[in-house]
RNA sequence: GGAGAGUUGGUCGAGUGGUCGAAGGCGCACGCCUGGAAAGUGUGUAUACGGCAACGUAUCGAGGGUUCGAAUCCCUCACUCUCCGCCA
C-alpha cells in the first residue's frame, strides 16, 4: 500500500497512472449514466452498489478540488518568490507565508491517493457492458445456437476418440508428457505432429492470403503492462504461468496479449484502420479453476498451439468486424469439412472483458458432442482504454479509443482432435483432409 | 557479462533551479500572395483530469528524494545506441 512517506510532489501523477491502468469502463459513464450502468451490470448478474460508488466519487471530487487549490497556491507563491528574487528583494517574508503549505498539500495528496485506490479497486472488478443483442442467461446452458454447419459423419463401426486413435499407433503419448513435465502435457509423434503443423500452416496461409490479415511473430513472454492492457491482470493471475520474478514476465495464455499490445500507447492514423493480424503461438494456461474437467485426452492442456486473429477497428466498424472475424474462423472449419455450430454466449457466460462473444463448437464423434474450438469476441473500447490504444478521429481532430476484437482461428490442438475423430476409418487410421494434402508431402492417410 | 553515450511534443532538436508545457527547424491545418501551383509569408498546431465557462491541475523514459519552486540537482530502475566478450 502507499505510505505517506513516499508521497512527494509527483504523487498526483500516480493518480493518473491509476486511471490509466485500472479504469476499464468509461468513468464518464459512471458519473453521468449511473442508472444505466447499474441496470446493464445486473444483466450480467454482477452485484454493483451504486450508492457505494457515488459516495466514493463525491469524496474524490471534494479532495481532488482541495488538492488542486493547494497546488495552485503553491505554484503561484513560488512564482512570486522567483520574481522577487530576480529583483533582488528580500524573500524571507514570502517564504514564511508558504511554510505551512507543504504539509497541508501532502496531507491532501495522500488522502486523494487513498480514495483513488479504493475507487480503482472497485472499478477494476467491473466487467464490460454487454451488447444489447446478448441474450439473458446465467451459464453455458442458456447460450443460443445461431447456426449449424455440416452434419455429423455416420460411421458403420465403433468410433474411437482421439486418445484411443492416437495412443494405439503411438502418435499421442500422455505418459511421456507427464514424465517430461507433468499432468496435462502431451507429446505428439511423427505424422500426427506433422498434421498439427500442417493445420497451423493452413490456417496462417488462409488468413493471410485470403482474409487480409498480416502475419506476425511475437514474444511468448510478456510483461505486466501488456497483461494489464488486455485484462488478464490484475484479476486473473492464477490462470497464468509466471516465468520470471524480476522483471515479472509471464508465458502468454494466448497470442491475443502480445498482438493486441502492438497498439498500446499508440495513436493510429484513420487510414490504416482496420488493422488485422494473424499470429500462431503456443499458449500456456495453468487452468487453475479447471481441475477435474476434461482430464482425459488433449482437450484441456497446459500448453497448446493456436492461431489467433485480431482486429483493431474504428468504433463504428466493430460490430460488422465481429461478424466478419467470426466468419473467418468458420471458414477454416468449412474448408476442413468439420461440422460445427455457432453459439451466441448468454450474459452469464460472456467473458469479463467481452461485450459480445460467439463460440464455435466443433463436432467430436469420440465425445458425441460439440466442443468449443474458437471464441470470437468484441471488446469494444474495454481493452483499448487500458491499452490507451487510440485513433485520431478526423471529425473531431481528437484521439479517441479504438475497438479491439479477436478470435481463435482456430485452436490447433483441438482442431487436430477434431480431424482425428472425424476422419477416422474402421482400421483406426486417420485420413488427411483435402485442404491439408499440400502440407503433408504426399501423405493421404496416417496409418 | 564488461565499458561508454543517450531517452524532451507528430518528428528532429535547444534547454539556464524561478512567468518552461517547454526555443528553433520539419511536418500538418487554415489564411495571405498567385490565373493555378511551387516558393515566400502570417496564424495555429500534445494529452489527461476537474469546471457551464473563464480557468485550474498534472505530465520532459519510470519511480523516489532535495527545494518555497525541478525538464534542469541527487538516488534507484527500465529501455535504446556504440565498443568488447559470449552465443543459435
Amino acid at each position: 500500500m502507499v505510505s505517506s512517506q513516499n508521497i512527494g510532489n509527483n504523487s498526483a501523477s500516480l493518480f493518473f497512472i491509476f486511471i490509466r491502468y485500472f479504469f476499464m469502463l468509461d468513468p464518464h459513464l459512471f458519473r453521468n449514466e449511473l442508472d444505466f450502468v447499474t441496470v446493464q451490470l445486473k444483466k450480467r448478474h454482477f452485484a454493483f452498489n451504486p450508492e457505494n460508488y457515488s459516495e466514493l466519487e463525491a469524496r474524490r471530487k471534494l479532495v481532488q478540488t482541495k488538492t488542486q487549490e493547494l497546488q495552485n497556491a503553491r505554484n503561484s507563491s513560488s512564482k512570486t518568490i522567483g520574481q522577487a528574487k530576480a529583483k533582488g528583494e528580500d524573500v524571507q517574508g514570502l517564504l514564511d507565508q508558504v511554510a505551512h503549505l507543504g504539509e497541508e498539500l501532502k496531507t491532501a495528496e495522500t488522502e486523494l491517493i487513498v480514495i483513488q485506490s479504493e475507487l480503482d479497486a472497485l472499478m477494476a472488478g467491473i466487467p464490460n457492458l454487454l451488447d444489447l443483442s446478448v441474450p439473458e442467461g446465467k451459464d453455458e446452458n442458456e447460450n443460443v445456437e445461431v447456426s449449424r454447419w455440416g452434419s455429423a459423419p455416420q460411421f458403420d463401426f465403433d468410433v474411437k476418440d482421439h486418445v484411443d486413435l492416437g495412443t494405439a499407433r503411438h502418435l499421442l503419448d500422455f505418459e511421456l508428457g507427464a514424465k517430461i513435465t507433468g499432468s496435462r502435457f502431451v507429446v505428439l509423434n511423427g505424422q500426427l505432429a506433422r498434421l498439427q503443423r500442417a493445420l497451423i500452416q493452413f490456417m496462417l496461409d488462409t488468413h493471410s492470403s485470403e482474409n487480409g490479415y498480416q502475419e506476425t511473430y511475437v514474444p511468448y513472454l510478456v510483461n505486466t503492462d501488456s497483461l494489464r492492457g488486455t485484462g488478464q491482470l490484475p484479476k486473473f493471475e492464477a490462470d497464468l504461468f509466471k516465468a520470471s520474478e524480476n522483471p515479472a514476465l509471464y508465458l502468454i495464455p494466448t497470442a491475443e496479449v502480445p498482438v493486441t499490445n502492438i497498439v498500446r500507447d499508440v495513436i493510429l492514423d484513420e487510414k490504416i484502420l482496420p488493422l488485422k493480424f494473424v499470429c500462431h503461438s503456443p499458449c500456456f494456461r495453468s487452468e487453475a479453476g479447471a481441475y477435474g474437467r476434461d482430464v482425459r485426452g488433449m482437450i484441456r492442456q497446459h500448453q497448446f498451439e493456436k492461431v489467433e486473429i485480431v482486429q483493431i477497428t474504428k468504433p463504428d466498424d466493430s460490430a460488422k468486424a465481429h461478424e466478419e472475424l467470426t466468419l473467418h474462423a468458420e471458414m477454416i472449419l468449412q474448408k476442413l469439412k468439420l461440422p460445427y455450430r455457432k453459439m451466441l454466449l448468454c450474459a452469464g457466460d460472456t467473458g469479463f472483458s467481452s461485450s459480445k462473444t460467439y463460440d464455435l463448437e466443433v463436432w467430436l464423434p469420440g465425445q458425441n458432442a460439440y466442443r468449443e474450438i474458437s471464441s470470437c469476441s468484441n471488446f469494444r473500447d474495454f481493452q483499448a482504454r487500458r491499452l490507451q490504444a487510440r485513433w485520431r478521429n478526423p471529425q473531431t481532430g481528437k484521439p479517441e479509443l479504438v475497438h479491439t476484437l479477436n478470435g481463435s482461428g482456430l485452436a490447433a490442438g483441438r482442431t487436430l482432435i477434431a480431424v482425428m475423430e472425424n476422419y477416422q476409418d474402421a482400421q483406426g487410421r486417420i485420413h488427411i483432409p483435402e485442404v491439408l494434402l499440400p502440407y503433408m508431402g504426399g501423405l493421404t492417410i496416417i496409418e
